[in-house]
DNA sequence: AAATATGCTGCAAGCGCTTGCGATTCCTCC
DNA sequence: GGAGGAATCGCAAGCGCTTGCAGCATATTT
């Protein structure tokens, strides 16, 4: 409120805080049309991602002036409904979507509801995104299995469901990684090598339970993301195989729990990528011009991975790779 | 809307879904004075537990029309600022408090921007709420280390931290249930064998790493959070120690983590506490009045628990203890 | 000292909905 | 077929703020 002068302002903002009163929202929203609200999107809260991302971006948005609406879409169903109806109308003037890759469609639904937007582990035309490298971080991870002597590396993927929300770019650019590795190496691609299932503890451990019945079992393997990775560490103890000695396990996400179970993971900054979203989107919101930022991922060593206990040398299908560490 | 025929009613509907209108919350707001929207207030965001409860209460929430804000609250200097001002005030027609026990002044507070209430593990005079039974789940989680063989069982408790929002009544319960199963059982209660630390994986393996310490150490610990005794299973395994057949580790919330690591535990539902919150507080709204639910909780019995290896019958503290197991 | 410029204040209109009341229409029953 | 009653509809006031403008009191300039 320009032109007042500052001991009025001062008498006044003393007198509102001596009584108790706050200027009503809903007046003031209908009077400027502005919300001073963010929505944030996300597919599941009950994850240690969401809640660090959505936590990092709150303050953030907060410490702005700004209130925070939570939606979890949950199912396709929820989805649907969501981006079908002009929820967000009136309600928010921005949204960060977390984790969901949304389509033209969506984006358009979005826009027309007067909506800034900023994605967080996704990417739009356009659009303010905040993301990771992901696929130089999966080249990176499978490098250093191979770079440790491994020559049969197995890659556990995020499966892209029908019936999940989750999923989209990033496990899939984490495929190419691993892939690109594989080929830098000289080695071929062997599809019972990859394996995909659901982001889920459960989900690694199934997946890993089918690589342990591969012809020839591989030394070691890349996981998307670490809750799955503490799945299959889990199917790999039941086997009674020893982690690192007789199979290294890699995850992704720097999971906090990571630290106890020892898990060689890749980590990506999750709290700073949630603040990035929000600080994106804040620009956005005051005219600036969306920018995509990119993040690189870094290898964090723990005790889930060494070199393979033998070099059977003549075991592999690329005999003549050498260990290049 | 009533007194519309029903084919009016119909044909506005069906054009409102075409345009793709919707009314404007914040003219209905002021014109009303009900916003629809319901808060909900954590001290963290990044944990298991409170993603899973604002989680199960948003979806409630959600189905019945609300929208939901939400409030981390981090640190003590937040929650002052968010009790000390009314922010809520004309933005949400109640709010359902997580983990946080309010004071008086700060129930007042609520009270005085018309804020319905309704707090989830904790609990408060004319307050609707729901909670676990704390001092019932502590005392049969250590009965059942007891009738397992244990005679020194160690308490491992979430420390009440004048820099922490967390903390409050339910951990000070689940140490009252814990001295109440010594006592039924004859035992004297020992200092040392309580040990208080945050609640957190580090928190809880330098609690463990305390006890070891001891002059006679523990055969056994109740942990009062899952996360911590994931945190005394890592220094537990670092120090050589084999979980169950040298240490029993029991904890508390069934985190989904507890079945890689094998961790048993005391399970209580909290995505349908997060449910049961929700609706206590839409009844409340809807002029209802408030309740308390009181929940059970319910042994998980997985690998971390076992009867101590060696009866050493004359080096306990009460060596006429019979194993009643 | 007068004129001009500047800073501040108060007033009125309007944001888009709800709500209650009077007007209108339709139905029913005698 | 007409009157009474019920159902439905349209209208206007008002929710509490913002915003622009007119008006007045200062400060600045010549």
């Amino acid at each position: 409120m320009p032109g007042v002068s500052s001991k009025t302002r001062k008498r006044v903002q003393e007198a509102a805080a001596e009584l108790g009163y706050t200027a009503s929202p809903a007046a003031s929203r209908l009077a400027t049309g502005r919300t001073m609200t963010v929505a944030i999107v996300v597919p599941v809260l009950a994850k240690w991602f969401f809640g660090k991302t959505i936590g990092a971006a709150t303050q953030e948005l907060r410490n702005t002036g700004y209130d925070v609406l939570l939606y979890e879409l949950a199912t396709p169903g929820q989805r649907e409904r969501f981006f079908g109806s002009p929820r967000l109308h009136g309600r928010s003037d921005g949204v960060i979507v977390i984790a969901l890759q949304p389509g033209k469609k969506e984006l358009e639904s979005l826009a027309s509801q007067g909506q800034a937007v900023a994605l967080l582990g996704a990417e739009g035309p356009g659009i303010g995104s905040v993301s990771v490298d992901n696929v130089g971080a999966g080249r990176d991870a499978v490098r250093h299995l191979l770079n440790l002597g491994h020559e049969r590396v197995a890659f556990i993927g995020i499966r892209d469901e029908e019936g999940s929300n989750l999923g989209g770019v990033p496990p899939r650019q984490r495929l190419i990684g691993y892939r690109k590795a594989l080929v830098e190496a000289g080695l071929a691609r062997e599809g019972v090598l990859e394996q995909f299932d659901e982001n889920s503890v459960g989900g690694g451990a199934a997946a890993m339970s089918r690589l342990l019945v591969a012809a020839r079992a591989p030394t070691a393997a890349f996981v998307a993301s670490d809750e799955m990775a503490f799945g299959a560490l889990m199917v790999l103890r039941r086997a009674g195989l020893d982690v690192p000695r007789d199979f290294s396990v890699l995850g992704f996400d720097n999971h906090e729990l990571c630290e106890v179970l020892g898990l060689t993971t890749m980590d990506h900054d999750v709290a700073g990528q949630g603040q990035d979203a929000a600080r994106l989107l804040l620009d956005t919101m005051n005219g600036g011009q969306p920018r995509s930022l990119g993040r690189p991922a870094r290898l964090v060593i723990r005790e889930s991975t060494a070199p393979p206990r033998v070099l059977r040398k003549n075991s592999t299908a690329q005999p003549d790779l050498p260990a290049t560490f």
